[in-house]
DNA sequence: TAACACTTTCAGGAAGTATTGAAAGTTATG
DNA sequence: CATAACTTTCAATACTTCCTGAAAGTGTTA
């Protein structure tokens, strides 16, 4: 392989880290992600460990980790005995996997505590200020819940253009 | 000021900082918001100090770090030498600005690095697969990023209604 | 059933991140 | 200009999160 090429891959695989501590997924899973999404073949634990010199246990259970969120899926290959691991490759069912999954583990608890403040805060004059601010928060967050929800059903060509002439 | 009432509001505080730290925040940090989120009055750092029983250092970086956000904004009292902080309180806006900001810190960079692996990876026949991943990707982030830009820039009314009737 | 090939778990340790508290810095007041 | 009121900084430390590696678990083959 050639010299700039696999630059470009570990810089990609690098950078692909550093997004997802920030974005809360964690450096190392994030670094999978991406050397699953940029080669071709269905890889190995121990190709991933090679690959990212990771130890067996970490690569173990952030594989598994993004077996959960639905981005990458166990492939069997016949003749072997070792599990292989394949990227999805499309970027918009990727995209709408990972708003499925934030959505429904970040996004909907925030609601249910939201209603249980306010459950919990009542009707009493002293609230009206409070209850108020959380209103309004948690209508906000339903109307996101439910827009997240609905795109990320859609195919792309099905949605993003017009949303993008509605705000032309 | 009545039992329940406390209750729900120290929940609410405790809930924002669980998801500070979850979406790459900082607990304190989303503490403090919370606080001045549901407090009527401008507060100075050291009710922050008190109401959460943390030290100057740290309320002063955080309150600086939510003014950096944009999320509240020092006042200035007359007869008083201290700062005083008030929040942002309307939702809509709130959003906007963490849309805002999030796109400037961490999604125009993305744009930049995933030209930059392009660019090295050149355009020999071994990258092909290597750019077409990429150039959906980065196709993928920079309409996200328009809409966004877009959608943070508008009133509530003037853009949230039309979508929703768009996808209903 | 014994040896093998592979996967999973988890206590302990390493690395990274946030907080403290005291000292230095800044600005206002008399 | 000296003192007081307040804010900022930063090295040390506490905390959290992640990774390691060895051991236990599971299923297969001979």
């Amino acid at each position: 392989m050639n010299n700039a090429l696999q630059e470009a891959r570990d810089r990609f695989i690098h950078f692909w880290g550093e997004m997802g501590s920030k974005w809360g997924v964690g450096k190392t899973m994030a670094q999978i992600h991406a050397v699953l999404m940029i080669g071709e073949e269905p890889l190995s634990t121990d190709d991933i460990m090679n690959e990212l010199g990771i130890s067996r246990g970490s690569a173990n259970t952030n594989l598994r980790g993004l077996v959960d969120w639905g981005l990458i899926r166990r492939v069997f290959i016949k003749g072997e005995r070792k599990e292989y691991f394949q990227s999805e490759k499309d970027v918009w069912n990727m995209f709408c996997r990972i708003a499925r999954e934030r959505k429904k583990r970040e996004i909907e608890p925030v609601i249910d505590t939201l209603q249980e403040c306010l459950g919990i805060a009542g009707k009493e004059k002293g609230s009206v200020l409070f209850r108020e601010r959380l209103d309004q928060l948690l209508d906000l967050v339903k109307t996101l819940d439910y827009l997240l929800g609905k795109i990320a059903q859609q195919e792309r060509n099905a949605v993003i253009p017009r949303i993008l002439k509605l705000l032309a």
